[in-house]
DNA sequence: TTAGTATTATAGTATGATTTATTGGGTCAG
DNA sequence: CTGACCCAATAAATCATACTATAATACTAA
């Protein structure tokens, strides 16, 4: 089992990886604003203390993240935040490095709030039974791991993506690394096993997505998942309004229906 | 304006970038299939005709997409599918330029059929009278493009994208590739041009999702985007089944409530 | 068998030289 | 003065080569 967004042992990177995350987070801060020129090669070699070969693998790795843009003679230019790719794992990295506040927490769960119920429903009739097993041994593992809050956020998050993994449908299977990073820091800020009642409560709304995922029933799956996530927006208390601002119709699209 | 997803110039593209292309797209088509090492950097070197340097270059944008991961010693291995971001604008050109299928098209719109209408309820909340303008302009834009499909297919992104930056979330203004891809390919497919009747018709959503919009309606804004949408992908016939799944709820977590 | 060590293939890093493309200024004809 | 064109300066893009670090493998000794 992948778990792309919770490998965090941060341990001895390469060069280019360290340029990419220093120039990144930089960005990220404002040290080099959106639309600036940023230095030229030599300083920033002699800024990071890399060859000119790691800085520019580093500088190749943040265009493809549509972080800046490289033309001869004008320079390297940092682009637009709507050209970032805020669903790329390494973004979403640097931006949990820096800490996060409860605004980008917030964005987070208005994706969440979307993407998951999608992929609970179509999951619901895709699934097969190999991948619904893949779901049970994930929710398993959570029911071992009350005492560790690392390890569940680890079976959570396998949780999670084993749904995605159900939905048969690449775009949502590509947002691992953004669930993880919305799980870890939510953990961080409230643990959902700090104590029994809790715990019981979120073991109780998994088992009811499971439950609706493995009777083919996408309303209910999709209900259950919407309430989960519902629930940890209140636990972190990020929650805006009473009710809710409208509903969308889920459609299928492709495959089975 | 920014379009992201339709500057296709396609032409003069640096070195790097073409082996980049290169191997993403014989990767996508199992040429380097998936879990397997790819050829060695000589090989690669004499295969694409470039330098070392050209190549590593290549090979960390396509990293930096999580196509690709290279280890010492054991080789440059190509990773699976759910570690790729779809989201990012060049993985959909590749796409793209090897001819995308229904089931790609599907896949597209079950993603659009969810994030749009939330980015409609919170552009109704949240946007500037700055940005309303900015979409009047596309719409008007999208009017005097009843003869041109290119023309169209600009305006209709640029209306969408506008949305998308009144919506106040940085995960949903990185979508905008992923909506040109799905504009562009539906417009080969079946024009929302081709005849007046079919264009009053479109305009005549466009409309209602502008209104709205204007009138801080999330409810409205939402349901005419869902039509919207639903109605196009009727039009390039990947519609599933008669009803919806089911439905979820829009909430709010982030800025103006 | 096992543990430790040497080998070796491969990616990673460094450096300097060369090429290419764009900007900005300057020249000259209109 | 205006515009088109050319030229030089500059910074990124590319090339070529050499060297280093790492880990899988094979080999040796306990």
């Amino acid at each position: 089992m992948l778990l792309n967004g919770l490998r965090r042992p941060v341990r001895a990177r390469s060069a280019h990886d360290l340029v990419a995350r220093g120039i990144g987070q930089n960005i990220m801060q404002g040290r080099f604003p959106i639309g600036s020129i940023l230095p030229g090669d030599a300083d920033l070699m002699e800024l990071y203390g890399v060859s000119r070969t790691s800085l520019r693998e580093a500088l190749k790795t943040l265009a493809a993240k549509g972080l800046i843009e490289s033309k001869t003679k004008v320079g390297t230019k940092v682009l637009d935040r709507n050209n970032w790719n805020m669903f790329d794992a390494d973004i979403l990295d640097w931006h949990l490095e820096m800490g996060v506040d409860a605004r980008f927490l917030g964005w987070l769960f208005e994706i969440r709030q979307m993407l998951e119920p999608l992929a609970c429903a179509t999951a619901a009739m895709r699934r097969t039974p190999d991948q619904l097993e893949e779901m049970q041994r994930a929710l398993e593992a959570m029911y071992l791991c009350e005492t560790s809050r690392q390890g569940f956020t680890k079976a959570d998050l396998a949780f999670h993506q084993a749904i995605l993994e159900a939905s048969a449908n690449p775009f949502l299977q590509s947002i691992g690394s953004m669930i993880g990073a919305a799980l870890a820091t939510s953990f961080t800020i409230s643990s959902p096993v700090s104590s029994d009642a809790r715990f019981k409560a979120v073991m109780r709304q998994h088992q009811a997505v499971l439950d609706g995922i493995a009777q083919r029933n996408p309303v209910a799956a999709s209900e259950a998942m919407s309430a989960l996530i519902l629930q940890a927006a209140e636990r972190i208390q990020i929650k805006h309004g009473e009710s809710a601002l409208t509903t969308v119709q889920i459609h299928a699209f492709s495959g089975v229906a």
